[in-house]
RNA sequence: GCGCCGGUAGCUCAAUUGGCAGAGCAUUUGACUCUUAAUCAACAGGUUCCGGGUUCAAGUCCCGGCCGGCGCACCA
C-alpha cells in the first residue's frame, strides 16, 4: 500500500488546544483544520471512535463518526503508533474533550511494532537505549530530557555568541591525541596511509586560533575517550571549550558561574532546583577553595604541595590510594583531594590552585610556581568544568610535555602527548588567555535531574549485539 | 577488568520447597452513537537470553557464555 509523500498540515495539536480552549461542551467551531501525528490511544465504540493523537506540540483527540468519517471502519482498525493526517472541524465533545471531528483522514505510516502497554511504557534499558525511537514514543520523561538537552545547547550557544565568542570547529581526526590525559580511539586513513586518533580534547587547536588573533573562541563538540563506561561516563561526550584572550582564571571563574546559572535561568527559569531529591542552588557567586584547603580540612591536618612527599604518600596510602613511585607531591595532593573532599561538594563550588604536576597546560600560579592558576567547578559531587590561565611560555610548556613523556615511558597510558606544532604555535605568541571546558552532558544531567549520563544522550554507546535480539 | 543483581508472550510483569508457563495491555474476531488507561465477549500468541550439566522432572539448582543495571576500578 502506498502512503502519501507529504501532508499539508494547517495546525499543531498544541495550537488547536489553545485557540479553541473556549469552546463549550458540545460546541462546534465551524473551522476545519488539518492535523497530523501519531495515534497513541484508540477507543472504538460501535459507530463512534475516539483516538488520541500526538504531535510534537501535544495531544489532541480525533473524533470519528460512521456517518461523517470517510473509511470509518478502517479508522477503527488503526494501530497504536500509526501516523495519520486528518482533516476535520474543531469541536468539543459532549463529554468535554476538545477534538477534531474527522471528515477525511489518511494513514501516513504504519507502526508494525508496538509496545502495547499504555501506562507502563518501556522499562527495559536495553530496549530503551538500543531503540530510542520506541522509548521516545512510549516515555514522556525521555522526551523531556532530550528536549532539555537541546534547550541547554541553545542557551549555551546564545550566551557565548552574546559575549562575542566565535564558534569554531577543529579537527576530530588528530595525528597526535593531546590536550587532555586519556586513552584515545585509533583509526586509519587509507589514502594517507596514516593512523589517526579521535580527539580527546580540542584544547590545543583552539589556543592556536587565539594565537592567530581570534581573541574569543568556543567549540561545542564531541570528544572521545577510550575509557570505562559508567553512569557518569560515555566514551563519546560533548564538551564546551572556550578561550578568552586577556583574561585570567579569576575572570574565567566568574564567567563560568554566570554561564551555568544563566543557562539554568534560560532553560528552567530558576537557579533553585532539585537533583535526585535533594535541593540544589546554582545561584552565584559560588564559593572558592584551594585544593590544599579542602584536602587539609578533610584530613584534619595541614597539607599542601610543599608537605614532604613521604607524609603525603602515607596519608594517601592510609586512605586506600595505590601510590605510584612516579608520583610527586602534586599528584599525591590531588589524589588526597579526590578521595577525601571531592564527593562532598554538592552545592556548586570552585576548587582552585591545582599542583603543576597534574596540570601540564596551565600557567604557574603568580605566587607559587609549584601551583597553577587553575580551577575546577564541582556540582553534586562531580566535576562539571575545568579551566585555567593558559600556559603561554613555550619553554615551560616543552618542559611540562617532557615531564609527561617521562610518565608515559614509565607506563602511564594517559600521559599527555607532546605536540611540536603546538609548541611552535606558542612561539608565535599566545596572549594572556584563560580557558574553560564544561562537560555538557553532566550539565544536562543536573538540569534534567537524571542520574545516568545515558539518559541525556540520544544514542549512548552500547555493546553491539552479535545475534539473537533485534 | 572485578563484584552484586537482572533477562519469562509484541510491551509491563507473575509463577510456593524443582512438579502441566500465567495475567493485564497490544494484535485478531464479535457487540456497542460521547469515549478518554473506554467497557464486555472470544480466538490466538512461548527457543522462559544462548550452550552444557544434575534430576523421574529445570523458568527455578550447577558450570560456561551473551546483553543490561548498580557498585568498584578506570576517568588529571
Amino acid at each position: 500500500m502506498t502512503t502519501p509523500y507529504a501532508f499539508s498540515q494547517s495546525a499543531f495539536a498544541g495550537e488547536v488546544q489553545q485557540r479553541w480552549d473556549h469552546l463549550q461542551d458540545g460546541e462546534e467551531s465551524g473551522v476545519v483544520v488539518r492535523v497530523a501525528g501519531r495515534v497513541m490511544l484508540l477507543r472504538a465504540q460501535g459507530k463512534l471512535a475516539f483516538a488520541t493523537m500526538r504531535d510534537s506540540t501535544g495531544e489532541l483527540q480525533l473524533f470519528a463518526l460512521a456517518e461523517v468519517t470517510e473509511s470509518f471502519a478502517e479508522f477503527t482498525h488503526l494501530h497504536l503508533g500509526d501516523w495519520v493526517g486528518v482533516t476535520g472541524e474543531v469541536v468539543r465533545t459532549k463529554r468535554g474533550e476538545l477534538s477534531v471531528k474527522v471528515a477525511s483522514w489518511v494513514r501516513l505510516a504504519e507502526a508494525q511494532h508496538n509496545f502495547g502497554d499504555k501506562w507502563a511504557g518501556i522499562a527495559d534499558f536495553d530496549l530503551r537505549y538500543r531503540h530510542r525511537e520506541a522509548d521516545l514514543w512510549a516515555n514522556e520523561k525521555s522526551r523531556t530530557t532530550l528536549a532539555r538537552r537541546s534547550a541547554v545547547l541553545q542557551a549555551v550557544r546564545q550566551r557565548c555568541w552574546a559575549d562575542g565568542f566565535l564558534e569554531v570547529e577543529t579537527p576530530i581526526l588528530n595525528a597526535i591525541p593531546t590536550g587532555a590525559a586519556a586513552r584515545p580511539f585509533v583509526t586509519y586513513h587509507h589514502a594517507l596511509d596514516t593512523e589517526f586518533y579521535l580527539r580527546i580534547a580540542p584544547e590545543l587547536w583552539l589556543k592556536r586560533l587565539v594565537v592567530g588573533g581570534f581573541e574569543r573562541v568556543f567549540e561545542l563538540g564531541r570528544v572521545f575517550r577510550n575509557e570505562g563506561i559508567s553512569p557518569r561516563h560515555n566514551p563519546e561526550f560533548t564538551m564546551l571549550e572556550l578561550y578568552r584572550a586577556y583574561w585570567d582564571y579569576q575572570d574565567m571563574m566568574a564567567f563560568t558561574e554566570e554561564l551555568v546559572a544563566g543557562v539554568a535561568l534560560d532553560v528552567l527559569g530558576t537557579t533553585e532546583i532539585q537533583y535526585q531529591g535533594r535541593d540544589l542552588s546554582l545561584a552565584t557567586p559560588w564559593p572558592r577553595h584551594t585544593m590544599a584547603e579542602l584536602a587539609s580540612a578533610s584530613l584534619g591536618e595541614e597539607v599542601s604541595v610543599h608537605t614532604p612527599r613521604a607524609r603525603l604518600a602515607s596519608l594517601a596510602a592510609e586512605r586506600g590510594v595505590e601510590v605510584s613511585a612516579a608520583w610527586g607531591p602534586g599528584r599525591l595532593l590531588a589524589e588526597l583531594f579526590e578521595v577525601t573532599a571531592e564527593a562532598d561538594l554538592w552545592e556548586p563550588a570552585f576548587v582552585t590552585e591545582h599542583p603543576v604536576e597534574v596540570s601540564p597546560l596551565a600557567r604557574r600560579h603568580r605566587r607559587d610556581p609549584e601551583l597553577t592558576e587553575r580551577f575546577e567547578s564541582y556540582v553534586v559531587g562531580r566535576e562539571l568544568s575545568n579551566g585555567f590561565s593558559e600556559l603561554n611560555d613555550p619553554v615551560d610548556q616543552r618542559r611540562r610535555f617532557e615531564e609527561q613523556a617521562r610518565l608515559g615511558a614509565a607506563g602511564d597510558e594517559e600521559a599527555m602527548r607532546l605536540d611540536e606544532d603546538y609548541l611552535r604555535a606558542l612561539e608565535w605568541g599566545l596572549p594572556p588567555t584563560a580557558g574553560l571546558g564544561v562537560g555538557i552532558d553532566r550539565l544536562v544531567m543536573v538540569l534534567a535531574d537524571e542520574a545516568n549520563i545515558r539518559e541525556v544522550i540520544a544514542f549512548p554507546t552500547l555493546k553491539p549485539l552479535t545475534e539473537g535480539r533485534d
